[in-house]
RNA sequence: GUCCACGUAGUUCAGAUGGAUAGAACGUCACCCUCCUAAGGUGAAUGUCGGAGGUUCGAAUCCUCUCGUGGACACCA
């Protein structure tokens, strides 16, 4: 990958295959003893008492030889045979020269087409901080697969089907039963606003939801609502649609204040039409059949260890759930553009789910046997007892309430005087949010923790735009316009090598990032990055350096640094203010 | 009950394919702005990697057992 290691690498393999010693792939990596060198090479320890040598003496014929390379400045054995080596500054200018280009290798169209499916949020909720998450993740990930040349398409893909639709009908029905959308016998025009706002839907909602746990024929008539709904009753349908798109409408503003978008903004509701003939057709071909009143599909294969339920088409009531959204929608994106892979952010809780919805489209031949189709699982976050998160006063915290927390901190940061001062506000308030939840990205369940997420100094966002501002306020005071033709030069001072160091490691960074399919790996490349360009900028001086070659090449450091640092911020969406 | 995931400084988290003295950040303490953005830099202290065995030159990482936490287990999403 980068080349400059590989000529290590080929270079030690060379001279263990001249000692007759067979090895397959030999890997160096960084040395995680900074002080004995740059990289470090583990593997003669394993080959030495295979050939018949002791390790230290192995070591040392290799260092021997290795010595003689021309990239090489020092290799030196260690302990009971690790092998150091620093390399010539030269060889790691030329390496970061190497940089861009292997980057755009990288980058070069595939063809070969990914649908990711995230945000999920729900028609009649407020987005909460679990949210956030597949929206911050999903993103990231959408913009790594585009970075590295794939063809990706997203979709939101709302909640705003099932039996939800039903408790929220019945609930404003509740509250104004004098509507025209809920008299059967009405033939004129429906209103065309909203009878009720967001806000209202937010509290509707878990009313509804209440009752119909105490009330058993309330939740009949939800189930009944849902049933006509889906069958296409008009002032159902009139009114369906007036208050999804108002329950869109705050949705939205926290997508873009999180600088998220999607090529497609449609809902499960989207491929109804498609479900009739699908049921009709499962059952016609034997893939699915009758059972306890409801239609499923038997997923289980030979090699569960425990006995897999099977996966519901249809209720017993007749009615659509999210399975049957689900898989209906699969066929709808088949039928439009039959992906290589899908993609599905959500949190692990639905891990049963999608194993289920995966095994029952292919059993169903809705795509082809080779398709990939990965669920993208993380976990939830929790409060400081270890369960899901909830604000002091028992409820789940709310996206936007979060948001503002978040807002109020950094306008006490920053000084009034500041031009643009909102618009500044927002970047970084985002950029905080999504580097904190981006940062640990594992799939485990963490812990909550508001003042975390809030913090501004650190390994946080702020840092990292801050990091970059810097730069480019340096680059705007030294007023050139052709810092992209500097050379950099053969410079003996130990925080610019480590700032090339870290600059060189961007493609592995990508390429690593992608396979695992974890951003974290970005933001810790960032802060890594960033504290070494700090710790440069805080030694040196950059534009009252007297050395004209000097300072051209600090000046190109800077540039790098920077540009490096607004590419990989884009792909965790997070932009870089002016100045703050 | 069955299956899955997880257990790492006071706290929140990194540690893919086994490597040297287990890393950051926050918090604590001590330094560094007449000078390019101090939302910054440098240094110090802090750990039986849940526990017990095993595999090997070498284990936070692999295997077995055990304790603890969370989640899932057909008509909610």
């Amino acid at each position: 990958m980068i080349e400059l290691m590989e000529c290590v690498e080929k270079e030690i393999k060379q001279i263990l295959l001249n000692l007759k010693i067979n090895v397959d792939d030999v890997k160096i990596v960084e040395c995680n003893r900074p002080e004995l060198g740059q990289y470090q090479y583990n593997g003669i320890m394993a080959l030495a008492g295979k050939n018949g040598y002791k390790p230290q003496d192995l070591a040392s014929i290799v260092c021997k030889k290795l010595q003689e390379c021309d990239i090489i400045k020092e290799a030196s054995v260690a302990g009971v045979g690790f092998i150091n080596i620093t390399l010539k500054i030269s060889a790691i200018i030329q390496q970061v020269e190497r940089t861009q280009n292997e980057i755009d290798k990288l980058s070069a169209p595939k063809n070969h087409k990914i649908f990711i499916d995230y945000g999920g949020p729900n028609v009649a909720k407020t987005l909460h901080v679990g949210h956030l998450r597949s929206a911050d993740i999903g993103e990231g990930l959408k913009r790594l697969a585009r970075k590295l040349g794939y063809n990706v398409i997203s979709d939101v893909h709302f909640g705003d089907w099932g039996r939800q639709m039903g408790m929220v009908i019945a609930g404003i029905e509740e509250l104004m039963p004098e509507l025209q959308f809920f008299d059967p016998n009405f033939e004129g025009e429906y209103p065309t606003e909203s009878p009720v706002s967001s806000e209202d839907l937010e509290k509707i909602y878990p009313q509804a939801n209440i009752k119909a746990k105490e009330d058993e024929q309330f939740l009949d008539k939800c189930r009944k609502i849902t049933y006509e709904l889906q069958n296409g009753r008009r002032g159902y349908v009139a009114l369906w649609k007036l208050f999804v798109a108002e329950s869109m409408r705050p949705v939205m503003k926290t997508y873009d204040f999180l600088n998220v978008s999607f090529d497609l903004y449609e809902g499960e509701s989207t491929c109804n039409d498609l479900i009739a003939p699908m049921v009709q057709n499962l059952l016609n071909n034997g893939v699915a059949h009758q059972s306890q009143g409801a239609v499923v599909i038997d997923v289980g294969e030979p090699q569960d260890k425990v006995e897999m339920p099977p996966f519901i088409v249809l209720k017993s009531d007749g009615a659509a759930m999210y399975s049957t959204t689900d898989m209906a929608t699969i066929l709808s994106r088949q039928n439009r553009f039959a992906p290589n892979e899908y993609w599905y952010v959500a949190d692990n809780r639905q891990s049963l789910h999608f194993m289920q919805l995966f095994r029952a489209v292919k059993k169903a031949n809705f795509v082809e046997p080779n398709t990939t189709m990965i669920h993208f699982a993380f976990g939830t976050m929790n409060g400081k007892d270890g369960k899901p998160f909830k604000t002091r006063d028992g409820g789940v915290m709310g996206a936007l309430t979060l948001i503002d927390n978040v807002k109020s901190a950094i306008k006490n940061k920053m000084s009034d005087s500041t031009e643009n001062s909102a618009e500044i506000c927002d970047i970084i308030s985002s950029a905080t949010l999504k580097f904190a939840d981006l940062s640990n990205n594992r799939e485990t369940d963490f812990i909550f923790d508001v003042d975390k997420f809030c913090a501004l100094e650190g390994k946080t966002g702020p840092y990292i735009l801050y990091t970059t501002v810097r730069a480019n306020s340096v680059l705007n005071k030294a007023d050139v316009d052709d810092v992209d033709k500097y050379a950099l030069i053969d410079i003996d001072n130990s925080s610019y090598i480590d700032v090339l160091l870290n600059i060189i490691k961007a493609p592995i960074v990508l390429q690593k990032a992608f396979e695992q399919k974890a951003l974290n790996i970005i933001c810790d490349y960032l802060f890594v990055l960033s504290n070494s360009f700090n710790n440069f900028y805080s030694q040196n001086k950059i534009l009252s350096e007297l050395d004209v070659g000097k300072k051209k090449a600090y000046l190109k450091l800077c540039k790098l640094v920077s540009k490096i640092n607004t590419e990989f911020l884009d792909i965790l969406a997070i932009k870089v203010p002016d100045k703050m």
